[in-house]
DNA sequence: GCCAACGTTGGC
DNA sequence: GCCAACGTTGGC
Protein backbone atom coordinates (compact mmCIF):
# COMPACT_ATOMS: atom_id res chain seq x y z
CA UNK A 1 0.00 0.00 0.00
CA UNK A 2 2.07 3.16 1.40
CA UNK A 3 0.83 5.37 -1.97
CA UNK A 4 1.69 8.87 -2.41
CA UNK A 5 1.34 12.33 -0.30
CA UNK A 6 -1.58 15.08 -1.33
CA UNK A 7 -2.70 17.93 -0.16
CA UNK A 8 -5.94 19.75 -0.61
CA UNK A 9 -6.62 23.29 -0.25
CA UNK A 10 -10.33 24.74 1.52
CA UNK A 11 -11.41 27.94 2.21
CA UNK A 12 -11.96 27.42 5.63
CA UNK A 13 -15.07 30.29 5.69
CA UNK A 14 -16.64 27.01 2.87
CA UNK A 15 -14.84 24.21 5.13
CA UNK A 16 -12.61 23.80 7.47
CA UNK A 17 -10.58 21.44 8.97
CA UNK A 18 -12.53 22.11 12.31
CA UNK A 19 -15.62 20.89 10.52
CA UNK A 20 -13.86 18.38 9.21
CA UNK A 21 -13.33 17.64 12.94
CA UNK A 22 -17.34 17.52 13.41
CA UNK A 23 -18.02 15.61 10.77
CA UNK A 24 -19.83 11.67 11.68
CA UNK A 25 -16.44 9.50 11.66
CA UNK A 26 -14.72 12.58 11.06
CA UNK A 27 -14.84 11.99 7.54
CA UNK A 28 -16.15 13.79 4.66
CA UNK A 29 -16.81 13.57 1.04
CA UNK A 30 -14.12 15.35 -1.31
CA UNK A 31 -16.53 16.39 -3.97
CA UNK A 32 -17.26 19.79 -6.31
CA UNK A 33 -13.75 19.62 -7.56
CA UNK A 34 -14.58 20.94 -10.96
CA UNK A 35 -10.85 20.80 -12.57
CA UNK A 36 -9.57 17.98 -14.72
CA UNK A 37 -5.84 17.43 -13.14
CA UNK A 38 -7.67 17.56 -9.93
CA UNK A 39 -9.89 15.05 -11.17
CA UNK A 40 -7.40 12.61 -12.37
CA UNK A 41 -5.95 12.99 -9.25
CA UNK A 42 -9.45 12.42 -7.30
CA UNK A 43 -10.44 9.32 -9.87
CA UNK A 44 -6.74 7.64 -10.18
CA UNK A 45 -3.79 8.92 -7.70
CA UNK A 46 -4.93 8.88 -4.40
CA UNK A 47 -5.45 5.51 -2.82
CA UNK A 48 -6.61 4.14 0.43
CA UNK A 49 -4.39 5.03 3.45
CA UNK A 50 -2.56 7.88 1.46
CA UNK A 51 -1.61 10.80 3.86
CA UNK A 52 -3.58 14.04 2.48
CA UNK A 53 -2.15 17.44 4.25
CA UNK A 54 -5.04 19.93 4.62
CA UNK A 55 -4.60 23.72 3.26
CA UNK A 56 -6.72 26.74 4.56
CA UNK A 57 -6.56 29.03 1.36
CA UNK A 58 -7.97 32.38 0.99
CA UNK A 59 -7.07 33.69 4.40
CA UNK A 60 -4.82 36.33 6.29
CA UNK A 61 -2.47 33.68 6.88
CA UNK A 62 -2.77 30.76 4.82
CA UNK A 63 -1.32 27.42 6.45
CA UNK A 64 -1.60 23.62 6.58
CA UNK A 65 -3.25 23.18 9.55
CA UNK A 66 -3.57 19.55 9.59
CA UNK A 67 -3.48 16.10 8.40
CA UNK A 68 -5.87 13.19 6.94
CA UNK A 69 -5.98 10.02 4.97
CA UNK A 70 -8.14 8.84 2.36
CA UNK A 71 -10.33 6.12 3.38
CA UNK A 72 -12.51 5.87 -0.07
CA UNK A 73 -11.02 5.76 -3.56
CA UNK A 74 -12.52 7.78 -6.73
CA UNK A 75 -16.06 7.26 -7.38
CA UNK A 76 -18.48 9.60 -8.94
CA UNK A 77 -18.93 12.81 -7.59
CA UNK A 78 -23.04 12.75 -7.50
CA UNK A 79 -22.74 16.45 -6.53
CA UNK A 80 -22.43 17.47 -10.02
CA UNK A 81 -25.87 16.18 -11.10
CA UNK A 82 -27.69 17.36 -8.06
CA UNK A 83 -29.76 20.21 -8.47
CA UNK A 84 -28.79 21.48 -5.57
CA UNK A 85 -25.05 21.41 -5.43
CA UNK A 86 -23.15 24.23 -4.78
CA UNK A 87 -21.20 22.76 -8.37
CA UNK A 88 -23.53 21.97 -10.61
CA UNK A 89 -22.61 20.56 -14.06
CA UNK A 90 -25.13 19.32 -16.28
CA UNK A 91 -23.14 17.59 -18.41
CA UNK A 92 -22.45 14.68 -15.50
CA UNK A 93 -24.45 12.12 -15.19
CA UNK A 94 -24.92 9.04 -13.22
CA UNK A 95 -24.37 7.13 -16.37
CA UNK A 96 -21.45 9.19 -17.27
CA UNK A 97 -20.12 10.77 -14.89
CA UNK A 98 -17.14 13.37 -15.29
CA UNK A 99 -16.71 14.55 -11.59
CA UNK A 100 -14.81 12.48 -8.96
CA UNK A 101 -14.24 12.73 -5.47
CA UNK A 102 -12.75 10.69 -2.35
CA UNK A 103 -13.22 10.49 1.42
CA UNK A 104 -11.04 11.73 3.37
CA UNK A 105 -10.55 11.42 7.32
CA UNK A 106 -9.25 13.71 9.65
CA UNK A 107 -5.84 12.11 11.40
CA UNK A 108 -4.65 15.33 13.20
CA UNK A 109 -5.01 19.12 13.82
CA UNK A 110 -1.53 20.55 14.07
CA UNK A 111 -1.11 22.34 17.17
CA UNK A 112 1.07 24.94 15.41
CA UNK A 113 -0.38 25.73 11.60
CA UNK A 114 2.72 25.22 9.25
CA UNK A 115 2.40 28.98 7.70
CA UNK A 116 2.82 29.51 4.14
CA UNK A 117 4.98 32.14 4.93
CA UNK A 118 7.47 29.68 6.32
CA UNK A 119 7.46 27.42 3.69
CA UNK A 120 8.45 30.08 1.62
CA UNK A 121 11.26 30.46 3.91
CA UNK A 122 12.26 27.12 4.07
CA UNK A 123 15.09 25.93 2.09
CA UNK A 124 14.23 22.49 1.77
CA UNK A 125 10.69 23.78 0.12
CA UNK A 126 11.29 26.01 -2.49
CA UNK A 127 10.26 23.67 -5.44
CA UNK A 128 6.83 22.70 -3.83
CA UNK A 129 3.95 22.93 -7.03
CA UNK A 130 2.46 24.66 -3.63
CA UNK A 131 4.42 27.51 -3.80
CA UNK A 132 4.97 27.99 -7.64
CA UNK A 133 3.12 31.23 -8.75
CA UNK A 134 -0.19 31.13 -10.23
CA UNK A 135 -0.93 27.72 -8.55
CA UNK A 136 -4.71 27.08 -8.63
CA UNK A 137 -4.85 23.14 -8.28
CA UNK A 138 -6.99 22.32 -5.29
CA UNK A 139 -5.70 18.43 -5.06
CA UNK A 140 -1.77 18.16 -5.60
CA UNK A 141 0.88 15.60 -4.81
CA UNK A 142 3.67 16.26 -2.19
CA UNK A 143 6.84 14.54 -2.47
CA UNK A 144 7.77 12.32 0.27
CA UNK A 145 10.83 14.85 1.47
CA UNK A 146 8.33 17.61 1.08
CA UNK A 147 6.16 15.93 3.40
CA UNK A 148 8.72 14.76 6.08
CA UNK A 149 9.66 18.22 6.15
CA UNK A 150 6.17 19.51 6.25
CA UNK A 151 5.65 17.10 9.49
CA UNK A 152 8.75 17.89 10.84
CA UNK A 153 7.50 21.80 10.33
CA UNK A 154 4.73 20.86 12.11
CA UNK A 155 6.53 19.29 15.61
CA UNK A 156 5.21 15.62 14.75
CA UNK A 157 7.49 13.02 14.28
CA UNK A 158 6.90 10.50 11.11
CA UNK A 159 8.71 6.87 10.89
CA UNK A 160 11.50 6.90 7.89
CA UNK A 161 10.11 5.00 5.17
CA UNK A 162 10.91 1.41 5.72
CA UNK A 163 12.55 -0.40 3.03
CA UNK A 164 10.48 -3.65 2.98
C1' DG B 1 -11.30 43.91 -1.64
C1' DC B 2 -7.92 43.99 -5.42
C1' DC B 3 -5.97 41.93 -9.15
C1' DA B 4 -2.71 38.62 -11.50
C1' DA B 5 -2.79 34.10 -13.10
C1' DC B 6 -5.10 30.44 -14.77
C1' DG B 7 -8.65 27.18 -17.04
C1' DT B 8 -12.65 27.05 -19.86
C1' DT B 9 -15.80 28.57 -23.33
C1' DG B 10 -17.34 29.81 -27.71
C1' DG B 11 -17.24 32.76 -31.97
C1' DC B 12 -14.93 32.77 -35.99
C1' DG C 1 -7.71 25.41 -33.99
C1' DC C 2 -6.96 30.14 -32.55
C1' DC C 3 -7.66 33.40 -29.15
C1' DA C 4 -10.54 36.99 -26.77
C1' DA C 5 -13.68 37.03 -23.16
C1' DC C 6 -15.09 35.35 -19.09
C1' DG C 7 -15.29 33.20 -14.42
C1' DT C 8 -12.60 31.53 -10.63
C1' DT C 9 -8.75 31.05 -7.52
C1' DG C 10 -5.96 32.68 -3.99
C1' DG C 11 -2.03 35.61 -2.26
C1' DC C 12 -1.57 39.92 -0.69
Amino acid sequence: MSGNCWLVKSEPDTFSIQDLALRPKQTEGWDGVRNYQARNYLRDGMKKGDPVLFYHSRIRQPAIVGLCSVVREGYPDASAWHRDSAHPDPKSTPENPIWYQVDLRLEIIFKGPVLLENLRKDSQMQEMALLKKGNRLSVMPVSPAHYRRIMEMAGISVLPERNQ
